[in-house]
DNA sequence: TTTACTGCAAAAGGTTTGCATGGGT
DNA sequence: ACCCATGCAAACCTTTTGCAGTAAA
């Protein structure tokens, strides 16, 4: 079992909720992989081991994985969000193809100094932030 | 006349597309005010002053107005996109409060140095990005 | 005259929800 | 025993699309 199945299960019991099997079954598949992922795709990874898990439960519990800050929406695309394991990774940034689809992860040294800044100048207490460049990769310039 | 008409039409000529009052009016409207809008809300004040403008034509319009440069996602909330307009501006960067919603606009000035190194690093040619941030603004921290 | 553009209404597709059943505590 | 969570299917809502009429060029 990840520990991230455990992290969760702590994040719901203090919420009163309860540790079902789908919940595991969704948190481990999160984590077998480093990927980005969308609801389609999680479904169809749990269906093809064998999971019985349904996208109504997927859709319920996206939003206390959220919550709980193992995941982070990174971008909304083809008309759906998509979604990114977030914990034991430090926060990094996408670099996309416009092209190719191809994703760069980059971490931006600079990003803690504005964030303080900004904290500093208007009161804020900031939690979270995304960073996100596109462009076109190396190969794909001058394919169009 | 504002001057982002002019752009757009334009662009849309250089395409091989139309000049129409639909267009021109979407645009003036995008830019009557410096806010960030959603189809809806710029469908409502289009009708409000009188503009027979469909929502299809805003929805087949915009994909036309991003790629000519004029307006940018800015990012996907309750169940739609949000845009903001682009031109005249330099590109800023926005930070929101999660508990009352304000948006403060900024400027990271340390991005040009990362998007420089990333250029080299990975050959690859940036033409855009995106910086948000998220948490509680001053007076709504403690409010919950 | 050609054919892109529009409005309308229907369709599409992702996400949410009502309901009855099942299962965690 | 209580009531939260699930699966299913229907509902919902934003966005897209087919169609017939209209108007740029």
């Amino acid at each position: 079992m990840g520990k991230e199945v455990g992290l969760f299960r702590t994040f719901m019991s203090r919420k009163g909720l309860r540790k079902t099997p789908e919940r595991d079954q969704i948190i481990e598949e999160i984590f077998a992989t480093t990927d980005h992922f969308d609801v389609d795709g999680l479904y169809l990874r749990l269906r093809q081991k064998g999971s019985k898990v349904s996208k109504a439960s997927i859709y319920r519990n996206i939003p206390l994985i959220l919550e709980c800050g193992l995941i982070k929406e990174v971008w909304h695309e083809d008309g759906h969000m998509h979604y990114e394991a977030f914990y034991g990774q430090a926060p990094h940034c996408h670099l996309r193809c416009l092209q190719c689809g191809q994703v760069i992860e980059f971490f931006a040294e600079d990003l803690e100094k504005t964030k303080k800044r900004l904290e500093n100048q208007y009161g804020y207490k900031i939690l979270d932030h995304r960073l996100d460049m596109k462009g076109y990769c190396s190969k794909c310039q001058g394919n169009f």
